[in-house]
DNA sequence: AAAATAATGCAACAGTGTTGCAAACAGTAT
DNA sequence: ATACTGTTTGCAACACTGTTGCATTATTTT
C-alpha cells in the first residue's frame, strides 16, 4: 500500500515531463499519503531516514511541484506555507480548514460556487482563497 | 479634514481605555485615512517626517490596536501582515481582495452569509478568512 | 511634583524562505 | 557501456518579517 503512493508519484512526475529525482518522488509520495496540508518542516520530518535532503532543495522541489500543479500551497496566519497533493478532487478551487489550536490544515470540498463576489467595477477575479478557522474534532 | 482622522483616532484610543501615545494616535489616524489594508512598511513610510518611531514599537502598537479591536490584520500569500482600521462596517467579518499585480488589498463588503461550510462532523467554526485574488481596476 | 505603571528604543535573536555558484546527477546521444 | 548536456542539488550566505529582554523614557495617577 505505501508503495502505491510512490508509484502514483512517479507516474505524475513522468507525466508532467520532468526529471525523475528521488527528492521529487519521495516528497510527492509523502504529500499524496497525507490527508492534510503539511509544512516544510513536517515534510522534513517525514523524510528522516528515508532520504537526506537539503532544506533548500526541499523548497525548490516544492516550488517545482507547485508549478507543475501536482501540489498546491496554502498560506495561513502563522505565515507558513503548507503543501498538499492535488488529487483529482482538488484540481478545482476549494476551501481549507485550519484548527486554531493544533494548527492542522485540511482541505474542504469546494467553494461556494456561482456567487457574485461583489467586486468593485473594473476588478477582475482570478482566484479565491478561503480558510475556515475553528476547532477540529480532536481539539473541541 | 486630515485632522478628523486624528481626532477620531484619539477618541477610539481613549474609549478603549489605553494610554494616549503619539505612536498610537498617528498610526491609527493613518490607518483610518487609508482606503486599503497596508503593510508595516507602508505605515513606516507614512510616518516619515511626522514621527520617528522604532520598528519594534510599530509592531507593538499594531498588536495593541488589534487586541483592542481598533484595527484588524490580514495575511496574504506574500506572507506579510496588512492592517486596516475597523470602521463600523468592518466590525463584522468580511472578505478581502488582493490584486495579484500591484499587491493592493482592499476590504470587500461582507461574507456570503448563512452558508453551511460543510465542515466534518465534530468540527467547530470560529472564523472565516476569505481573500479574493485578481486584478484591480488600475491593473486590468 | 512624585510615584506607579505602561510604552518605547535598542540590540540581539528566531524563523521562513531565497540567491549564487560549484559539484553531482538524470536523461539522451554516441 | 561511455560521454555529453543541461537540470538539479548542496552549501554558504543572505533577506525579510516579526519577536524577546531589558534598561530608559513617557504617561497617568496620587
Amino acid at each position: 500500500m505505501p508503495n502505491t503512493f510512490r508509484t502514483t508519484a512517479e507516474g505524475m512526475i513522468h507525466h508532467s515531463g520532468g526529471r525523475m529525482t528521488s527528492g521529487r518522488v519521495n516528497i510527492l509520495a509523502i504529500l499524496l499519503a497525507e490527508q492534510q496540508a503539511i509544512t516544510h518542516r513536517e515534510i522534513e520530518r517525514h523524510l528522516l531516514g528515508k532520504l537526506q535532503l537539503d532544506r533548500v532543495t526541499l523548497y525548490r522541489v516544492l516550488e517545482w511541484l507547485a508549478n507543475k500543479h501536482l501540489i498546491h500551497k496554502v498560506i495561513s496566519d502563522d505565515r507558513v506555507w503548507r503543501f498538499h497533493a492535488n488529487h483529482k478532487l482538488h484540481l478545482q478551487q476549494h476551501a481549507h480548514f485550519k484548527c486554531t489550536r493544533c494548527a492542522r490544515v485540511i482541505c474542504l470540498d469546494d467553494l461556494p460556487a456561482g456567487r457574485d463576489w461583489s467586486l468593485p467595477i473594473g476588478y477582475q477575479l482570478q482566484e479565491i482563497e478561503l480558510t475556515v478557522k475553528g476547532l477540529c474534532a480532536e481539539c473541541v
